[in-house]
DNA sequence: TGCATTTATGAACAGCGTTCAATATATTTG
DNA sequence: CAAATATATTGAACGCTGTTCATAAATGCA
């Protein structure tokens, strides 16, 4: 009986529906000001409706984030795979990271930022799974560069790679919270790119 | 007349009440359960009084942020110029960041992590001259690192800068929103000094 | 058609930041 | 000292928030 699966379907309709809604108005409004009746007025359905797809509104944000982070490692690691030499390859997922946390700083808050998703997180391992693909593709590409003889052979892993995030991760996110103002620098998003390479080159030996 | 000047006593009492029930609110609660409401019933006052000494909450949040900082840079900066050697001075310091952004969770996302206060901020240009001051100093330490042969000469100071600040901050603020959970280690603390030593393994030249 | 089940509602609850007319307190003046 | 003025404080009210739940509407099945 296809009754039951059409019902399926209105229900996944239905939850689609509030999904995009909700990231509509979080990416225009902010997290802040997303709230449960907006996302319902805007869907034209009651409040109500919201809590039969979703136990509250962390884990509406919770499904928000893992679309998002599924698009942003897609972006980072497989659309640079095509590059050869493993550094150069790290430097644009680098680059990358940087230029999508400062292109989508309400996505970027989305996962790496708020506590709040967390409680819902600490359940779905989901989320954990897709973080340790990510940090797993990361040293991936960092063992190719160890094994090139762009770093040092000595250096653990684990250690260098989250070198790597926290660095692109420390200026992405003061970037976006503004703290970069007390540089008196005018373009903030090439001083941001700039010390990136200067890591890069103090982080990694010359090809000897 | 000695009236006007208690009548300002007495203000600043009443200021300072408040910066004290809402600090220790903040504190153990968080910033998300840091009302009015409840700062006003702690000191035993209405609501509206706390109007009459902030504009609004933003300003509240900011006077505990002047406060945090001030106490910060000071732990920082000063504690450890005693050191002589310029790089154990900046590694230190480094510790001593992420010991205090672990430590004081709270403190620093109102610090370094909170937007909501930078509408506030953007007027007020102490924040950013306490920000400037911090950064001056930390340009200083790394200035007598190149003196003293740490650091490659050609490398500009803003951008030395940045990367370590972002280095710290990105680490701290992982570890803060429990991202560091990705990583399949017990002791998080340990592992986050101990890739720090590496980050500056890898930034210094031995001295040669 | 009638009954059972699912789906959706929207009023209600407790809380939030903020404002403001009303009130209580304190000071100055007659 | 009493009246008038100035200041300090109140707390109800406004319009929001997330969340719950009895009620109502819509649907599927016999």
């Amino acid at each position: 009986m296809g009754i039951a699966e059409r019902k399926e379907r209105e229900r996944e309709g239905v939850k689609d529906l509030i999904l995009n809604a909700a990231r509509e108005i979080f990416l225009s409004e902010g997290y802040e000001n997303t709230s449960i009746r907006k996302i319902a007025s805007k869907i034209e359905y009651s409040p109500g409706i919201i809590y039969l797809h979703f136990k509250d509104k962390n884990e509406l944000l919770l499904a928000l984030h893992d679309k998002a982070f599924e698009c942003k490692m897609k972006a980072l690691f497989i659309d640079v795979q095509d590059i050869a030499d493993p550094l150069e390859r790290l430097k644009a997922t680098g680059r990358s990271y940087l230029q999508y946390g400062i292109d989508n700083p309400q996505d970027y808050e989305l996962m790496f930022i708020l506590t709040c998703t967390m409680e819902a997180l600490a359940i779905k391992e989901e989320f954990w799974n897709d973080g340790a693909t990510a940090i797993g593709l990361l040293k991936e590409n960092i063992k190719a560069c160890i094994g090139a003889g762009y770093f040092r052979k000595d250096i653990d892993l684990n250690e260098i790679s989250l070198l790597l995030w926290s660095q692109v991760h420390g200026i992405v996110s003061l970037y976006n919270t503004e703290r970069l103002n007390i540089y008196a620098i005018e373009d903030k998003k090439e001083f941001m790119f700039q010390s990136l390479d200067v890591f890069f080159s103090l982080v990694t030996r010359g090809l000897s």
